[in-house]
RNA sequence: GGAGCGGUAGUUAAGUUGGUUAUAACGCCGGCCUGUCACGCCGGAGGCCGCGGGUUCAAGUCCCGUCCGCUCCGCCA
């Protein structure tokens, strides 16, 4: 036991003291930011997780703390005793405690510390190797402090939010049965059941359903969802849901709860007002005019389907692509011409390239709507007019087209449209724009095989105006789904359920799931929508994403404490590691690096 | 599954057409310094150039492979 502690207890944070304080006794704990060390006086920085003050050690106020002080370093963790005095003529305008400083009386060294890896400080540029090993030395960092502990005030908000509207907080099971079909599970060896396994549950969606077939009414959870797919920067294997389900709901009832949650939310956490309500559009405008699902509002630039005129253009490519059944998308940049520069234009091909497409046309719009481009020649006047009509072309502007399969073309052109707004400083990085995605369609199409399948997950239910297209045109369902967009980062996704199961048995013979397939998967589920199923619907918001947007984080590490790599791996601990054989035996499972990895 | 970028003192980087002893800044260690706050001044130590092959008289530099990290496409109902 530290004989300081014996006999003090902290009194303020270090980032607490002001003016006001001046006088007073206190005592502080921390960990030393900087030192300094004039010969006699020595001024130490004291930072803990609230903020920084500056310590004094003068010979001639107390020796014996002077003479330890001139041994401390960077990092080591300490407590003292002292007196709050102004700083006269000496105030720090950067600190926020820069108008005094404690001069030192009494000091413990809890602990010494090795010089770190790297420097504590937020402006440091480290490599995520030496921060993922180091974690616990990162997360020492202001930022990331900062980060965490305004994504633990966005989790007590939302419960204090979903509580008081009547949501109960209900936990349900990680560990779950594995059902094949969306995400790739994590499997968990049962050595009670020797050859079975659980799966780590991708999210709650069930069992909240289930929840409601209880009676419940309102659920909500904070909770971790598992799901064994390719990573990202926006990606982790683990994840955390803010996870809702409502009975008796239709989609504006619920969006509007959500949208209490979302501007208390801002109201609390960021102290701003949001207009309510939340914009709305359809899947179809957002597809039309951002080629994506998540529009990024930030940026004026639209996109516009020039399909038509360029299938009757005389230019082979484009009316190749046509023909073929593939759609042409066009970028409108507005002049001067000169801001796209040549090598900016060339940098877009390799660019667009990534997403598959095989080229990238532009043309420069001059005076009369003429078009400055090596293929302008063979484009037909008449349809160049239209083309132009159709952009809103004026001369100056520049045009960019993409001709490709549908899906190709309006992804690689949504991912130009944000890649041009980027470099031309066309994103209005203060604005928070968010936008419900509705009227999605119920089903996905492979193009190459046919397949069809759930777009969010087979209980999503259609619109009712579009359940009679069920057997004969599916792709042509549109879905009672929506997204919560933010920024073009989709922060949150539900629907209303399906609750009938005539209705049900529809949509799973429109995927083409067998009634053996359904019994196999969901029987239980199917089951419980025997005994009086209301009806429900939810949602599902990205606690992560929503952290990272709120503090304006670059990387969803640097709102998790504890991440892993694209990899998966945990640099600190090193996992995930292979296991003894005993072990393995123990769980009836036999490794074969024989095999070849895929 | 695919594309791109990166790995050189503790850290961040530089390293030319392959060519003497691999630089710099910060940090670290020692000394000096009573008002600094990215303190300052003087001195010093510190290197498996990710790893393994190859080419060459000679490789941090060129070639092949591999590992790790990052970004993106596919994937994520």
């Amino acid at each position: 036991m530290s004989a300081f502690l014996s006999s003090h207890t902290r009194t303020h944070s270090s980032g607490a003291l002001r003016a006001s304080d001046t006088g007073k006794h206190v005592v502080l704990t921390g960990w030393v930011q900087s030192y300094r060390d004039h010969g006699g006086c020595v001024f130490i920085d004291l930072r803990d997780r609230e903020g920084v003050t500056q310590l004094v050690f003068d010979p001639e106020f107390d020796k014996a703390a002077h003479e330890i002080a001139g041994s401390l370093r960077n990092e080591w963790c300490v407590g003292v005793t002292g007196e709050v005095r102004a700083r006269g003529s000496k105030v720090n305008e950067k600190m926020s405690t820069g108008d005094v400083e404690v001069w030192v009386k009494g000091i413990e060294v809890f602990s010494k510390a090795e010089t770190p890896p790297f420097a504590i400080a937020d402006d440091v540029d480290t490599n995520d190797t030496l921060r993922l090993k180091y974690r616990y030395l990162d997360l020492r960092r202001p930022k990331l402090q900062k980060n965490l502990i305004m994504r633990s005030k966005i989790a007590m908000t939302t419960r204090d939010y979903l509580s008081s509207n009547g949501f109960l907080e209900i936990e349900t099971p990680f560990m779950v049965k594995y059902t094949p079909g969306g995400a790739r599970n994590f499997l968990v060896p049962s050595r009670l059941n020797p050859g079975s396994f659980y799966a780590l549950a991708e999210s709650p969606q069930i069992f909240k359903q289930l929840l409601m077939v209880a009676g419940y009414e309102r659920y909500f959870q904070i909770v971790r969802c598992f799901r064994d797919e390719d990573l990202r920067n926006e990606r982790q294997p683990e994840f955390t849901q803010i996870d809702i389900e409502m009975s008796f709901v239709n989609e504006a009832i619920l969006q509007s709860m959500m949208e209490g949650l979302i501007s208390t939310l801002w109201r609390d956490v960021l102290g701003i007002e949001l207009t309510l309500p939340l914009r709305r559009m359809t899947y179809a405008e957002a597809m039309d005019k951002y080629g994506v699902d998540k529009p990024d509002l930030r940026c004026d630039l639209t996109l516009c389907d020039v399909t038509a005129p360029s299938g009757k253009s005389g230019f082979k490519i484009f009316e190749g692509v046509v023909a073929s059944g593939g759609i042409v998308k066009c970028l409108r940049v507005p002049g001067p011409a000169e801001k796209l520069s040549r090598s900016m234009l060339d940098g877009l091909t390799d660019f667009a390239k990534s997403f598959g497409v095989k080229g990238v046309a532009f043309a420069r719009v001059q005076e009369g709507g003429v078009w400055q481009a090596p293929f302008a020649k063979s484009f037909s006047d008449e349809a160049r007019n239209e083309v132009n009509r159709i952009a809103g072309a004026v001369p100056g502007d520049t045009l960019i087209f993409v001709a490709e399969k549908y899906k190709v073309a309006n992804t690689a052109m949504g991912g130009i449209r944000l890649h041009i707004g980027e470099k031309l400083g066309l994103i209005r990085k203060n604005e928070w724009q968010f936008m419900w995605l509705v009227d999605p369609p119920l089903f996905e199409v492979d193009e190459a095989t046919k397949d069809i399948a759930a777009a969010h997950h087979p209980f999503t239910s259609p619109r009712t105006e579009d359940e009679h297209l069920l057997e004969t045109e599916p792709e042509k369902v549109l879905a009672r789904a929506y997204d919560l967009v933010l920024n073009g980062v989709e922060v949150g996704g539900g629907s209303i359920r399906i609750h009938k199961s005539e209705l049900q048995a529809r949509a799973f013979k429109a995927l083409r799931i067998s009634e053996e397939d359904q019994r196999a998967k969901f029987g239980f589920l199917l089951d419980a929508f025997k005994y009086g199923p209301p009806p429900h619907g939810g949602i599902a918001f990205g606690l992560d994403r929503l952290s990272m947007l709120m503090t304006g984080a670059e990387f969803m590490r640097d709102v998790i404490a504890f991440p892993k790599t694209q990899k998966g791996s945990d640099l600190m601990t090193e996992c995930p590691t292979p296991v003894s054989k005993k072990q393995l035996e123990e769980l009836f499972i036999q490794v074969r690096p024989d095999l070849p990895v895929k």
